[in-house]
DNA sequence: ACGTTACGGTAACACTTGTTACGCTGTGCT
DNA sequence: AGCACAGCGTAACAAGTGTTACCGTAACGT
Protein backbone atom coordinates (compact mmCIF):
# COMPACT_ATOMS: atom_id res chain seq x y z
CA UNK A 1 0.00 0.00 0.00
CA UNK A 2 2.72 2.20 0.87
CA UNK A 3 4.68 0.55 -2.26
CA UNK A 4 4.73 4.03 -4.52
CA UNK A 5 6.44 3.52 -7.98
CA UNK A 6 9.20 5.55 -6.81
CA UNK A 7 9.75 2.43 -4.31
CA UNK A 8 9.77 0.54 -7.09
CA UNK A 9 11.49 1.89 -9.44
CA UNK A 10 14.53 2.36 -7.03
CA UNK A 11 14.01 -1.84 -6.53
CA UNK A 12 14.45 -2.29 -10.03
CA UNK A 13 17.33 -0.01 -10.27
CA UNK A 14 18.82 -2.00 -7.21
CA UNK A 15 18.17 -5.41 -8.50
CA UNK A 16 20.10 -4.36 -11.96
CA UNK A 17 23.20 -2.82 -9.42
CA UNK A 18 23.47 -6.40 -8.05
CA UNK A 19 23.60 -7.62 -11.13
CA UNK A 20 26.08 -5.36 -13.12
CA UNK A 21 28.23 -5.69 -9.45
CA UNK A 22 28.13 -9.71 -9.72
CA UNK A 23 28.89 -9.50 -13.79
CA UNK A 24 31.11 -6.81 -14.10
CA UNK A 25 32.97 -6.31 -10.31
CA UNK A 26 33.04 -2.88 -8.87
CA UNK A 27 34.89 -1.43 -11.53
CA UNK A 28 32.05 -2.37 -14.49
CA UNK A 29 29.53 -0.70 -12.26
CA UNK A 30 28.93 2.13 -13.71
CA UNK A 31 25.56 4.35 -14.23
CA UNK A 32 25.31 3.46 -17.83
CA UNK A 33 25.76 -0.04 -17.45
CA UNK A 34 23.54 -0.32 -14.55
CA UNK A 35 20.67 1.88 -17.23
CA UNK A 36 21.44 -0.60 -19.64
CA UNK A 37 20.75 -3.29 -17.56
CA UNK A 38 17.49 -1.58 -16.28
CA UNK A 39 16.28 -1.13 -19.42
CA UNK A 40 16.33 2.72 -19.50
CA UNK A 41 18.67 5.90 -19.41
CA UNK A 42 21.26 7.19 -17.04
CA UNK A 43 18.17 9.86 -16.63
CA UNK A 44 16.17 7.74 -14.94
CA UNK A 45 18.21 6.70 -12.54
CA UNK A 46 19.45 10.05 -11.72
CA UNK A 47 16.11 11.36 -11.34
CA UNK A 48 15.40 8.25 -9.02
CA UNK A 49 19.01 8.91 -7.18
CA UNK A 50 20.85 11.81 -6.18
CA UNK A 51 24.14 10.49 -7.02
CA UNK A 52 25.72 6.80 -7.56
CA UNK A 53 26.90 6.54 -4.10
CA UNK A 54 23.04 7.33 -3.06
CA UNK A 55 21.98 4.20 -5.65
CA UNK A 56 24.64 1.87 -4.47
CA UNK A 57 23.92 2.56 -0.37
CA UNK A 58 20.33 1.46 -1.65
CA UNK A 59 21.35 -1.26 -3.11
CA UNK A 60 23.24 -2.57 -0.10
CA UNK A 61 20.62 -1.55 2.43
CA UNK A 62 18.02 -3.64 0.36
CA UNK A 63 20.45 -6.55 -0.12
CA UNK A 64 20.61 -6.24 3.90
CA UNK A 65 17.09 -5.86 4.88
CA UNK A 66 16.01 -8.89 2.79
CA UNK A 67 18.63 -10.75 4.66
CA UNK A 68 17.27 -9.69 7.88
CA UNK A 69 13.54 -10.34 6.75
CA UNK A 70 14.45 -14.17 5.62
CA UNK A 71 16.90 -15.00 8.87
CA UNK A 72 13.52 -13.37 10.93
CA UNK A 73 10.90 -15.79 9.09
CA UNK A 74 13.34 -19.16 10.04
CA UNK A 75 12.89 -17.98 13.57
CA UNK A 76 9.32 -18.93 13.96
CA UNK A 77 9.21 -20.76 17.20
CA UNK A 78 8.70 -24.33 15.24
CA UNK A 79 12.49 -25.34 15.35
CA UNK A 80 15.01 -25.07 18.18
CA UNK A 81 18.61 -22.72 18.27
CA UNK A 82 20.36 -24.93 16.65
CA UNK A 83 18.51 -26.07 13.56
CA UNK A 84 17.90 -22.45 13.20
CA UNK A 85 21.51 -22.02 13.32
CA UNK A 86 22.19 -24.51 11.07
CA UNK A 87 19.38 -23.20 8.47
CA UNK A 88 20.31 -19.40 8.90
CA UNK A 89 24.33 -19.93 8.30
CA UNK A 90 23.62 -22.17 5.69
CA UNK A 91 21.67 -19.60 3.62
CA UNK A 92 24.37 -17.18 4.39
CA UNK A 93 26.60 -19.71 1.84
CA UNK A 94 24.02 -20.23 -0.50
CA UNK A 95 23.55 -23.67 0.16
CA UNK A 96 20.40 -23.99 1.88
CA UNK A 97 17.84 -26.23 1.67
CA UNK A 98 15.75 -26.25 -1.72
CA UNK A 99 18.73 -24.63 -3.46
CA UNK A 100 20.08 -27.93 -4.89
CA UNK A 101 18.93 -26.78 -8.90
CA UNK A 102 21.47 -27.12 -11.53
CA UNK A 103 22.12 -23.83 -11.57
CA UNK A 104 25.04 -22.92 -8.78
CA UNK A 105 25.37 -19.18 -9.69
CA UNK A 106 27.54 -17.84 -7.01
CA UNK A 107 25.69 -14.39 -7.73
CA UNK A 108 24.97 -13.65 -4.28
CA UNK A 109 28.37 -14.26 -3.07
CA UNK A 110 29.84 -11.92 -6.39
CA UNK A 111 27.63 -8.94 -5.03
CA UNK A 112 28.42 -9.28 -1.77
CA UNK A 113 32.36 -9.19 -2.18
CA UNK A 114 31.48 -6.34 -4.59
CA UNK A 115 29.64 -3.99 -1.84
CA UNK A 116 32.78 -5.16 0.20
CA UNK A 117 34.85 -4.09 -1.99
CA UNK A 118 33.63 -0.66 -2.99
CA UNK A 119 33.36 -0.23 1.21
CA UNK A 120 37.23 -0.33 0.93
CA UNK A 121 37.16 3.63 -0.21
CA UNK A 122 33.35 4.74 0.62
CA UNK A 123 32.74 4.88 4.42
CA UNK A 124 29.38 5.13 4.64
CA UNK A 125 29.06 1.93 2.80
CA UNK A 126 31.57 0.44 5.10
CA UNK A 127 29.68 1.66 8.19
CA UNK A 128 26.90 0.18 6.83
CA UNK A 129 28.67 -3.02 6.28
CA UNK A 130 29.46 -3.33 9.75
CA UNK A 131 25.93 -3.10 11.50
CA UNK A 132 25.55 -5.84 9.33
CA UNK A 133 27.70 -7.74 10.68
CA UNK A 134 27.23 -7.05 13.81
CA UNK A 135 23.64 -7.75 13.75
CA UNK A 136 25.09 -11.24 11.87
CA UNK A 137 27.19 -11.98 15.45
CA UNK A 138 24.34 -10.68 17.70
CA UNK A 139 22.08 -13.42 16.24
CA UNK A 140 24.46 -16.07 16.08
CA UNK A 141 25.44 -15.58 19.42
CA UNK A 142 22.00 -15.34 20.57
CA UNK A 143 21.33 -18.38 19.48
CA UNK A 144 23.90 -20.05 20.43
CA UNK A 145 23.61 -19.18 23.96
CA UNK A 146 19.75 -20.22 23.53
CA UNK A 147 21.45 -23.86 22.66
CA UNK A 148 24.12 -23.48 25.20
CA UNK A 149 22.48 -21.90 28.68
CA UNK A 150 25.57 -22.66 30.42
CA UNK A 151 27.76 -20.69 28.14
CA UNK A 152 28.58 -17.27 28.88
CA UNK A 153 27.98 -14.36 26.91
CA UNK A 154 31.26 -13.55 26.46
CA UNK A 155 32.05 -17.14 25.34
CA UNK A 156 29.15 -16.99 23.03
CA UNK A 157 30.38 -13.81 21.22
CA UNK A 158 33.68 -15.62 20.65
CA UNK A 159 31.95 -18.33 19.16
CA UNK A 160 29.68 -16.45 16.91
CA UNK A 161 33.30 -14.57 15.74
CA UNK A 162 34.35 -17.92 14.41
CA UNK A 163 31.18 -18.64 12.81
CA UNK A 164 31.25 -15.22 11.06
CA UNK A 165 34.87 -16.26 9.77
CA UNK A 166 34.03 -19.20 8.11
CA UNK A 167 30.70 -18.22 6.43
CA UNK A 168 32.44 -15.23 4.98
CA UNK A 169 35.91 -17.22 3.91
CA UNK A 170 33.31 -19.42 2.19
CA UNK A 171 31.83 -16.74 0.28
CA UNK A 172 34.68 -15.07 -0.40
CA UNK A 173 36.46 -18.06 -1.92
CA UNK A 174 33.62 -19.68 -3.91
CA UNK A 175 33.77 -16.36 -5.76
CA UNK A 176 37.11 -16.96 -6.96
CA UNK A 177 37.23 -20.81 -7.32
CA UNK A 178 33.58 -21.63 -7.43
CA UNK A 179 34.01 -25.31 -8.64
CA UNK A 180 36.19 -26.41 -5.69
CA UNK A 181 33.90 -24.44 -2.77
CA UNK A 182 31.07 -25.76 -4.24
CA UNK A 183 27.91 -26.32 -1.99
CA UNK A 184 29.16 -29.65 -0.66
CA UNK A 185 31.85 -28.20 0.21
CA UNK A 186 30.00 -25.40 1.77
CA UNK A 187 27.63 -27.47 3.89
CA UNK A 188 30.19 -29.62 5.00
CA UNK A 189 32.09 -26.82 6.29
CA UNK A 190 29.18 -25.01 7.76
CA UNK A 191 28.19 -28.28 9.57
CA UNK A 192 31.94 -28.44 10.90
CA UNK A 193 32.17 -25.12 12.36
CA UNK A 194 28.32 -25.45 13.66
CA UNK A 195 30.30 -28.59 15.44
CA UNK A 196 32.77 -26.73 17.33
CA UNK A 197 30.24 -23.60 17.72
CA UNK A 198 27.88 -25.68 19.58
CA UNK A 199 30.42 -28.13 21.54
CA UNK A 200 29.70 -28.37 25.68
CA UNK A 201 32.40 -26.35 27.44
CA UNK A 202 35.63 -28.30 27.38
CA UNK B 1 73.05 -10.81 -9.26
CA UNK B 2 70.53 -10.76 -11.80
CA UNK B 3 68.52 -8.24 -10.50
CA UNK B 4 68.77 -6.08 -13.07
CA UNK B 5 67.55 -2.04 -12.90
CA UNK B 6 64.43 -3.43 -14.34
CA UNK B 7 63.24 -5.82 -11.70
CA UNK B 8 64.17 -2.75 -9.13
CA UNK B 9 61.36 -0.81 -10.69
CA UNK B 10 59.00 -3.13 -11.24
CA UNK B 11 59.37 -4.45 -7.81
CA UNK B 12 59.10 -0.68 -6.75
CA UNK B 13 56.00 -0.26 -8.74
CA UNK B 14 54.30 -3.03 -6.97
CA UNK B 15 55.21 -2.24 -3.84
CA UNK B 16 53.69 0.91 -4.80
CA UNK B 17 50.73 -0.51 -6.28
CA UNK B 18 49.71 -2.44 -3.06
CA UNK B 19 49.80 1.34 -1.12
CA UNK B 20 47.60 2.52 -3.55
CA UNK B 21 45.07 -0.57 -3.38
CA UNK B 22 45.25 -0.71 0.35
CA UNK B 23 44.61 3.25 0.41
CA UNK B 24 41.83 4.03 -2.28
CA UNK B 25 40.71 0.49 -3.38
CA UNK B 26 40.17 -0.90 -6.76
CA UNK B 27 38.53 2.09 -8.12
CA UNK B 28 41.16 4.47 -7.15
CA UNK B 29 43.84 2.25 -8.28
CA UNK B 30 45.19 4.02 -11.13
CA UNK B 31 48.25 4.41 -13.24
CA UNK B 32 48.60 7.98 -12.09
CA UNK B 33 48.18 7.15 -8.40
CA UNK B 34 50.24 4.53 -9.16
CA UNK B 35 53.23 6.63 -10.65
CA UNK B 36 52.30 9.35 -7.85
CA UNK B 37 52.87 7.29 -4.89
CA UNK B 38 56.63 5.93 -6.12
CA UNK B 39 57.39 8.85 -7.44
CA UNK B 40 57.28 9.37 -10.92
CA UNK B 41 54.91 9.63 -13.85
CA UNK B 42 53.20 7.63 -15.56
CA UNK B 43 55.69 7.43 -18.62
CA UNK B 44 57.79 5.29 -16.36
CA UNK B 45 55.08 2.93 -15.38
CA UNK B 46 54.20 2.16 -19.05
CA UNK B 47 57.41 1.70 -20.15
CA UNK B 48 58.24 -0.93 -17.21
CA UNK B 49 55.35 -2.42 -17.71
CA UNK B 50 52.92 -3.18 -21.10
CA UNK B 51 49.94 -2.21 -19.35
CA UNK B 52 47.95 -1.53 -16.32
CA UNK B 53 46.98 -4.90 -16.61
CA UNK B 54 50.89 -6.31 -16.36
CA UNK B 55 51.41 -3.99 -13.76
CA UNK B 56 48.25 -5.60 -11.59
CA UNK B 57 49.25 -9.03 -12.76
CA UNK B 58 53.12 -8.89 -11.53
CA UNK B 59 52.08 -7.05 -7.95
CA UNK B 60 50.34 -10.23 -7.57
CA UNK B 61 52.40 -12.44 -8.32
CA UNK B 62 55.09 -10.71 -6.32
CA UNK B 63 52.70 -11.24 -3.51
CA UNK B 64 52.29 -14.59 -3.86
CA UNK B 65 55.86 -15.73 -4.67
CA UNK B 66 56.78 -13.55 -1.61
CA UNK B 67 54.30 -15.67 0.57
CA UNK B 68 55.49 -19.29 -0.57
CA UNK B 69 59.03 -18.05 0.16
CA UNK B 70 58.06 -17.33 3.69
CA UNK B 71 56.22 -20.23 4.23
CA UNK B 72 59.12 -22.44 2.76
CA UNK B 73 61.20 -21.13 5.42
CA UNK B 74 59.34 -21.60 8.29
CA UNK B 75 59.15 -25.41 7.46
CA UNK B 76 63.10 -26.00 7.66
CA UNK B 77 62.92 -29.21 9.51
CA UNK B 78 62.76 -27.78 13.32
CA UNK B 79 59.36 -27.45 13.89
CA UNK B 80 56.87 -30.14 13.82
CA UNK B 81 53.89 -29.81 11.35
CA UNK B 82 51.74 -28.97 13.98
CA UNK B 83 53.53 -25.88 14.68
CA UNK B 84 54.57 -24.87 11.61
CA UNK B 85 50.64 -25.13 10.31
CA UNK B 86 50.18 -23.07 13.38
CA UNK B 87 52.91 -20.41 12.41
CA UNK B 88 51.91 -20.26 9.06
CA UNK B 89 48.07 -19.70 9.40
CA UNK B 90 48.73 -17.33 11.95
CA UNK B 91 51.06 -14.96 9.84
CA UNK B 92 48.28 -15.67 6.81
CA UNK B 93 46.29 -13.58 9.08
CA UNK B 94 48.82 -11.02 9.93
CA UNK B 95 49.02 -12.27 13.86
CA UNK B 96 52.35 -14.22 13.55
CA UNK B 97 54.67 -13.95 16.75
CA UNK B 98 56.79 -10.30 16.54
CA UNK B 99 53.88 -8.71 14.80
CA UNK B 100 52.30 -7.22 18.15
CA UNK B 101 54.22 -4.03 17.11
CA UNK B 102 51.05 -1.11 17.99
CA UNK B 103 50.07 -0.39 14.20
CA UNK B 104 47.79 -3.04 13.56
CA UNK B 105 47.19 -1.84 9.91
CA UNK B 106 45.33 -4.64 7.84
CA UNK B 107 47.04 -2.79 4.71
CA UNK B 108 47.65 -6.70 3.88
CA UNK B 109 44.01 -7.37 4.12
CA UNK B 110 42.90 -4.71 1.90
CA UNK B 111 45.48 -5.38 -0.77
CA UNK B 112 44.15 -8.73 -0.73
CA UNK B 113 40.85 -8.41 -0.80
CA UNK B 114 41.50 -5.49 -3.64
CA UNK B 115 43.57 -8.22 -5.60
CA UNK B 116 40.21 -10.62 -5.29
CA UNK B 117 37.53 -7.78 -6.37
CA UNK B 118 39.80 -7.10 -9.36
CA UNK B 119 39.55 -10.66 -10.45
CA UNK B 120 36.33 -10.19 -10.66
CA UNK B 121 36.46 -8.85 -13.93
CA UNK B 122 39.50 -10.12 -15.01
CA UNK B 123 40.00 -13.75 -15.65
CA UNK B 124 44.10 -13.70 -15.76
CA UNK B 125 43.71 -12.51 -11.91
CA UNK B 126 41.75 -14.78 -10.91
CA UNK B 127 43.30 -17.85 -12.28
CA UNK B 128 46.10 -16.37 -10.45
CA UNK B 129 44.18 -16.48 -7.15
CA UNK B 130 43.23 -20.00 -8.07
CA UNK B 131 46.30 -21.33 -8.09
CA UNK B 132 47.71 -19.19 -5.26
CA UNK B 133 44.90 -20.86 -2.99
CA UNK B 134 45.64 -24.35 -4.72
CA UNK B 135 48.67 -23.67 -3.14
CA UNK B 136 47.88 -23.02 0.38
CA UNK B 137 45.49 -26.23 0.28
CA UNK B 138 48.13 -28.15 -0.51
CA UNK B 139 50.43 -26.80 2.04
CA UNK B 140 47.56 -27.16 4.71
CA UNK B 141 46.41 -30.62 3.28
CA UNK B 142 50.50 -31.93 3.85
CA UNK B 143 50.88 -30.61 7.21
CA UNK B 144 47.82 -31.94 8.48
CA UNK B 145 48.74 -35.34 6.99
CA UNK B 146 52.04 -35.20 8.80
CA UNK B 147 51.03 -34.19 11.90
CA UNK B 148 47.63 -37.17 11.59
CA UNK B 149 49.25 -39.63 9.57
CA UNK B 150 46.25 -42.01 9.95
CA UNK B 151 44.14 -39.43 8.01
CA UNK B 152 43.05 -40.27 4.75
CA UNK B 153 44.26 -37.89 1.94
CA UNK B 154 40.58 -37.07 0.85
CA UNK B 155 40.10 -35.98 4.88
CA UNK B 156 43.29 -33.59 5.06
CA UNK B 157 42.19 -31.72 1.89
CA UNK B 158 38.53 -31.65 3.85
CA UNK B 159 40.05 -30.24 6.64
CA UNK B 160 42.17 -28.08 4.60
CA UNK B 161 39.47 -26.46 2.61
CA UNK B 162 37.73 -25.34 6.53
CA UNK B 163 40.98 -24.27 7.14
CA UNK B 164 41.11 -21.90 4.01
CA UNK B 165 37.57 -21.01 5.15
CA UNK B 166 38.61 -19.33 8.48
CA UNK B 167 41.63 -17.79 7.44
CA UNK B 168 40.32 -16.04 4.52
CA UNK B 169 36.95 -14.91 6.26
CA UNK B 170 39.23 -13.52 8.88
CA UNK B 171 40.65 -11.75 6.58
CA UNK B 172 37.86 -10.19 4.67
CA UNK B 173 36.15 -9.67 7.95
CA UNK B 174 39.22 -7.64 9.42
CA UNK B 175 39.35 -5.29 6.81
CA UNK B 176 36.11 -3.88 6.99
CA UNK B 177 35.64 -4.13 10.97
CA UNK B 178 39.37 -4.22 12.05
CA UNK B 179 38.68 -3.54 15.40
CA UNK B 180 36.21 -6.20 16.07
CA UNK B 181 38.53 -8.41 14.57
CA UNK B 182 41.61 -7.32 15.61
CA UNK B 183 44.73 -9.76 16.88
CA UNK B 184 43.65 -11.28 19.67
CA UNK B 185 40.41 -12.55 18.04
CA UNK B 186 42.66 -13.81 14.85
CA UNK B 187 44.83 -15.81 16.89
CA UNK B 188 41.73 -17.50 19.01
CA UNK B 189 39.44 -18.19 15.87
CA UNK B 190 43.23 -19.45 14.05
CA UNK B 191 43.53 -21.72 17.26
CA UNK B 192 40.15 -22.38 17.49
CA UNK B 193 40.47 -23.65 13.76
CA UNK B 194 43.95 -25.42 14.34
CA UNK B 195 42.23 -27.45 17.36
CA UNK B 196 39.43 -29.25 14.94
CA UNK B 197 41.38 -29.54 11.90
CA UNK B 198 44.08 -31.61 14.09
CA UNK B 199 41.80 -33.09 16.50
CA UNK B 200 41.84 -37.25 16.22
CA UNK B 201 39.70 -39.00 13.74
CA UNK B 202 36.12 -39.32 15.78
C1' DA C 1 85.24 15.55 -28.11
C1' DC C 2 81.51 13.96 -30.34
C1' DG C 3 77.74 11.01 -31.85
C1' DT C 4 74.76 7.29 -30.24
C1' DT C 5 71.58 5.36 -27.47
C1' DA C 6 68.63 4.23 -23.91
C1' DC C 7 65.94 6.18 -20.34
C1' DG C 8 62.34 8.87 -18.48
C1' DG C 9 59.29 12.92 -18.67
C1' DT C 10 55.65 15.86 -21.28
C1' DA C 11 51.90 16.37 -23.54
C1' DA C 12 48.47 15.00 -26.38
C1' DC C 13 45.01 11.49 -27.83
C1' DA C 14 40.55 9.16 -27.71
C1' DC C 15 37.48 7.57 -24.59
C1' DT C 16 34.63 6.88 -20.44
C1' DT C 17 33.05 8.58 -16.19
C1' DG C 18 29.54 11.16 -13.10
C1' DT C 19 26.67 14.97 -13.34
C1' DT C 20 23.73 18.73 -15.07
C1' DA C 21 20.73 21.44 -18.01
C1' DC C 22 17.30 21.22 -21.29
C1' DG C 23 13.43 19.64 -24.02
C1' DC C 24 9.91 16.45 -25.40
C1' DT C 25 5.77 13.83 -24.24
C1' DG C 26 1.97 12.10 -22.15
C1' DT C 27 -1.32 12.11 -18.42
C1' DG C 28 -4.71 14.13 -15.44
C1' DC C 29 -7.39 18.21 -13.90
C1' DT C 30 -10.64 21.96 -14.56
C1' DA D 1 -10.56 21.10 -24.98
C1' DG D 2 -6.81 23.45 -23.06
C1' DC D 3 -3.34 23.54 -19.83
C1' DA D 4 -0.03 22.65 -16.22
C1' DC D 5 2.97 19.54 -14.52
C1' DA D 6 5.67 15.70 -13.66
C1' DG D 7 8.43 11.92 -15.83
C1' DC D 8 11.89 10.58 -18.60
C1' DG D 9 15.16 10.76 -22.38
C1' DT D 10 18.86 13.55 -24.92
C1' DA D 11 22.68 15.75 -25.14
C1' DA D 12 26.19 18.32 -23.41
C1' DC D 13 29.81 19.19 -19.97
C1' DA D 14 34.17 18.95 -17.26
C1' DA D 15 37.08 15.82 -15.17
C1' DG D 16 39.72 11.82 -15.21
C1' DT D 17 41.08 7.34 -17.49
C1' DG D 18 44.56 4.24 -20.18
C1' DT D 19 47.57 4.69 -23.84
C1' DT D 20 50.70 6.57 -27.36
C1' DA D 21 53.94 9.52 -29.67
C1' DC D 22 57.38 12.67 -29.14
C1' DC D 23 61.29 15.13 -27.02
C1' DG D 24 65.03 16.34 -23.96
C1' DT D 25 69.07 14.66 -21.53
C1' DA D 26 72.67 12.36 -19.61
C1' DA D 27 75.72 8.57 -19.70
C1' DC D 28 78.76 5.88 -22.51
C1' DG D 29 81.82 4.05 -26.13
C1' DT D 30 85.17 5.17 -29.59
Amino acid sequence: MTRTRDDDRRERLSAATWTVLARDGVSGLTLRAVAAEAGCTTGLVLHAFADKRALLLHARELLHSRGTSHADALDDGTRGPADVLRLFLLRSVDAGPGEDDGTDRNEDARVWLGFLAASLSDPVLAERHRQGNHAFLGRCAALIGRALPELGERECEERALALSATVEGLNTLSTADPDRYDRRVRRSAVDGAIRTALAPRP
